[in-house]
DNA sequence: TATGAATGAGCATTCATTCAT
DNA sequence: CATGAATGAATGCTCATTCAT
């Protein structure tokens, strides 16, 4: 039973098991967003895997782990690569164009990944984690819009609808690429860009 | 909406079967929106119904087609309401200004429904109709769209990218309303009309 | 799911069920029985019954339940034929004879049933009824005793000591005749009221 | 009683070797009686001695001899502690009345083994010994009540009947003191040495 | 028209055991 | 001396489906 003290000290996290936690988070994704939650099963994971289901069982305590790792994973990845793109823009206006920008340039290159975090988000409605995450980055992004608004550089609109909209534009990222693979990503995000530029800015705006 | 009462006793083969049918349609709408997919087991519908698990083989070959009957029965329904409201508009820009009007007003007085399809849509991969059935919503927003730019109403934006932004503004419309009940459709229609409005426009209308 | 509605009116409860029902209780007797409760799975019991492990499912909503049942349909049936030759006696003292006699016989005659229900209460931890179902017996028989006591047939003993102590020498009956089968219970229950009748009278009774 | 604890650190390799042996089977017994035979897998043994599960496999060839060993162990011990007890008395109605009074200490103040074994014997048909160990404490008890019967102290009973009927009193004991916390143990042994001693002492004896 | 009965496949999980290191 | 890694078997349970009546 490996997962016991994750930190402890001098005992390296015994790298295969590193390994093989991994690699079961990327068959669990693999699956996931191929065939869909409903087959992502240990029995099928596994043999993906290569191994048994009970060696599944030897790495994550239960399903609802491995599942909550594999969201974990992909949510956490997504925020160090988009994070930080957004933050380094001076003003919010182009925080937001860079916060449409980086989605869509995340998503196109992350579409199995986050075929399969939108798939958990929709079917597992007993994961905990899975509906509390979506608020907090709701709230972020409407923050983002009202300083904005403080700032001068954004109209009087209701930020909180214009926030869900922007995340509504986003969310439908994913499967648009799926359907659709030669669709541009940059032509796509500059689109997007602008069209909610133009819903935001100032009227006598340039 | 609620499936007619089979409150007539007449001998027609043909009307007990429909009303047997919206019986059980009804049903599972119920259990889906309210417990979710997972939960719609033909055990739980045949429960709900009052019925026999068998009975319900009688009238739907499968669980998947009962399920596809479900979901055409609520997105008709939707057509039939909503359609109207937006053709009964003179010009493209109206048309775009009912269509979002119409949708919140629609989903936010039927959201059991909605969210019952949304539930579908996202866990009935194995379902044909899921994928295909947006398409042609699709396309016939990003025609009213190219319209409006014919008309010289619109601005020269993508439509695609368009037509998916303002489908992804309305798909939120339903577990937003389930998690905040207080909110007011009007006030959010209002808002959403004016977002498009602004992204759609030509720079030099009022 | 027949197990809904057990008193329909006039609905009989469908012989074939009830069938199924007393062969599956019967079933698992048996396997706990002459195997152990732990060999007692599903699939055993199942695989006795000649039907298949689903088909329990169809009868009891579950392996629980199955199980419960199994201790009621036993313990109801030495109740209903132990109790009556109990209270026929017009003493409590030839009513405390009445009881030792009466439940070597049955257990005697009942051996099987006798192991399974043993077999149930010891590894039934979880089961509620299980260890809530010892009280009420050793209050009863205590109260018989205190009776005797009252009635001046009894010496001065306590009579929780006492009760629990003939429970023991009952509850030993029936791994006692399975290891020995040969034993002669009209024997052994004579000599058993003997050493309990020499336990409990007074003195100077004759 | 507590595994010597391996503090030493010699280099006898058979030191060790008995001081993991003493600790895994204490560990066992804790599980076992405090919370059942069914929890007592090798894996909860493990943790709970703060070994790998592997490590289990070094001392005991399988878990059917560690769960032996238990039972020798607690049996030994007891034996140990009341064989001379009852040795020491001269007479046999004396021996009697110490094996009772012994057995009533022994139980009361070693709670956890009692439950334990109790467990093991009740859940671990396969095991050989659980039955066999049995016959040898019935024969010598049968015995000590013969040797009462020839030497004139106790009257003609089934000396069978009556060690079967003792070993159910004492049986007894565990689940009644851990259900009655309270219980006085002197108490109860004087009431059942009071119990034991009229159903076996002969009429004409004060 | 409707049901009760039954099934086989699949599910997540637990367990004692084995083996290379 | 001890562990981490892995497994196969088994368990209780759910489900959509089938079939005779």
């Amino acid at each position: 039973m490996p997962p016991k003290n994750p930190s402890d000290g001098q005992k390296r996290p015994s790298f295969i098991e590193a390994a093989r936690r991994a690699q079961l988070i990327a068959c669990a994704i693999e699956i996931i967003a191929t065939q869909g939650y409903a087959q992502a099963s240990l029995a099928h994971i596994a043999e993906r895997a290569g191994i048994s289901k009970s060696a599944i069982a030897y790495y994550f305590s239960s399903k609802e782990e491995l599942i909550e790792q594999v969201g974990k994973e992909i949510l956490t990845d997504a925020a160090n690569v988009i994070g930080p793109q957004i933050a380094s823009q001076p003003t919010p206006r182009l925080r937001l164009h860079a916060y449409i920008q980086a989605h869509v340039t995340y998503i196109h290159s992350h579409l199995q990944y986050m075929m399969a975090v939108m798939e958990i988000a929709s079917n597992a409605r007993a994961l905990s984690y899975a509906a509390t995450a979506q608020r907090p980055v709701l709230k972020a992004l409407e923050t983002l819009l009202r300083n904005g608004q403080e700032a001068g550089e954004f109209r009087a609109f209701d930020p909180h609808v214009m926030a869900v909209t922007i995340r509504g534009a986003i969310d439908k990222l994913s499967p648009l690429f799926m359907s659709e693979p030669d669709l541009e990503p940059e032509t796509y995000a500059r689109e997007l860009v602008a069209l909610f530029d133009r819903a935001t800015r100032k009227e006598d705006l340039p």
